[in-house]
DNA sequence: CATTACCTGCAA
DNA sequence: TTGCAGGTAATG
């Protein structure tokens, strides 16, 4: 599930492989992935083109070329980047092609085609624009780890918001960049409910939120993202997975007080938490919030799907990469062999 | 503002 | 065979 971490890490990894490579074309077998323009055109618009700026912005990777293009790369929920021979084998999953002047392709592969590429133009001021002078960007909310995200400035975008925490983070209108993952595991380490209400925060808890959110993405950025399912970056699987404390951890014990996280639906969203260390102030103990709670008492117990480890004794080792689908078997080897340890 | 569509692989 | 995973655009 890239979210800010995963696609941070894609973009850093992505950047000294392409950083200077003309671009040869642009090739799809699935022009629906493609917003703008249609593909020959994108084509023949990038072809010769050097590629001069690899960057994230939210969960969209913007690369620049020396003529003001800037190609913009959605992975959404299954998108994979890698730069590999022109001569590697070929993948079904890999509907996007940038063939480079080097003899080699950033290849997108997506499983499930929700990734999207568009061609927009950098304006003098910075921005992005497409079609008809719209940038893309717009409607997007501030960057959580930039130097001017203050907790004033977060304070300021709370300020008459009423809406359940679990679903304000996941708003990329009100925030950039968190999706499930990091909304769950914010919300836990803030040691607020996922249903408490965005108005009734008290200051500190305001302040407690604003720490956890950029305290979870930058160890997640260090951990090079969470693979759970099939995020991959250009070097290799992250860490993050095994540092989570509650996201698809159902059943487990919380990290801090042992009880067993929980997990609701809200919304189509799975969401995870501790039932002791959030709580939810009587006052929001609304029947449709009692509703939700209720069900998450028949929730079976879910354990996390990028390990599965061998119950019992002796139950140690390197975790099972059968576990874990949408490895390409062209993928880069991972630097310094498989990781030990495995699970927590 | 809330719901549905987009997609496929995999577990139940 | 069904349902679930969920980021985001489109639709009601």
């Amino acid at each position: 599930m890239p979210e800010l971490p995963e696609v941070e890490t894609i973009a850093r990894e992505l950047r000294p492989l392409i950083l200077g490579e003309r671009l040869a074309g642009f090739r799809t077998d699935w022009p629906r992935s493609v917003r703008h323009p249609e593909p020959a055109l994108f084509s023949a618009r990038v072809a010769g083109r050097r590629v001069e700026r690899v960057e994230r912005r939210a969960k969209w990777i913007l690369v620049d070329l020396d003529d003001g293009a800037v190609i913009a790369i959605q992975v959404k929920m299954t998108g994979q980047l890698f730069v590999l021979p022109a001569d590697a084998p070929a993948d079904p999953h890999v509907h996007l092609v940038f063939p480079l002047g080097s003899g080699r392709e950033l290849r997108i592969r997506d499983v499930r085609k929700f990734a999207r590429v568009a061609l927009y133009e950098r304006q003098p001021g910075g921005g992005i624009v497409g079609p008809g002078g719209v940038d893309p960007l717009a409607e997007i909310g501030p960057e959580p780890l930039a130097p001017d995200f203050t907790v004033a400035r977060f304070r300021e975008r709370l300020r008459g918001r009423r809406s359940r925490l679990k679903p304000l983070l996941l708003d990329q209108s009100f925030l950039a960049g968190v999706g499930n993952i990091y909304a769950d595991e914010a919300l836990w380490r803030a040691r607020l409910h996922p249903l408490r209400s965005a108005a009734t925060l008290r200051p500190a808890q305001e302040r407690a939120l604003w720490i956890a959110i950029r305290s979870v993405l930058t160890e997640g950025i260090e951990r090079r993202g969470s693979s759970i399912d099939d995020y991959t970056a250009p070097g290799g699987d992250g860490e993050m997975q095994e540092h989570l404390a509650v996201y698809q951890r159902t059943g487990t014990p919380c990290p801090r007080c042992g009880r067993p996280i929980r997990r609701i639906v809200l919304g189509i969203r799975s969401t995870h938490f501790c039932g002791w260390c959030q709580r939810l102030p009587a006052a929001e103990r609304s029947a449709g919030n009692r509703a939700l709670l209720a069900a998450a008492r028949r929730t079976t117990r879910r354990g996390p799907r990028w390990s599965e480890l061998p119950t019992g004794a002796g139950a140690v080792g390197a975790r099972p990469a059968a576990r874990r689908k949408g490895k390409p078997d062209t993928a880069p080897a991972r630097a310094g062999g498989p990781a030990a340890g495995g699970s927590r």
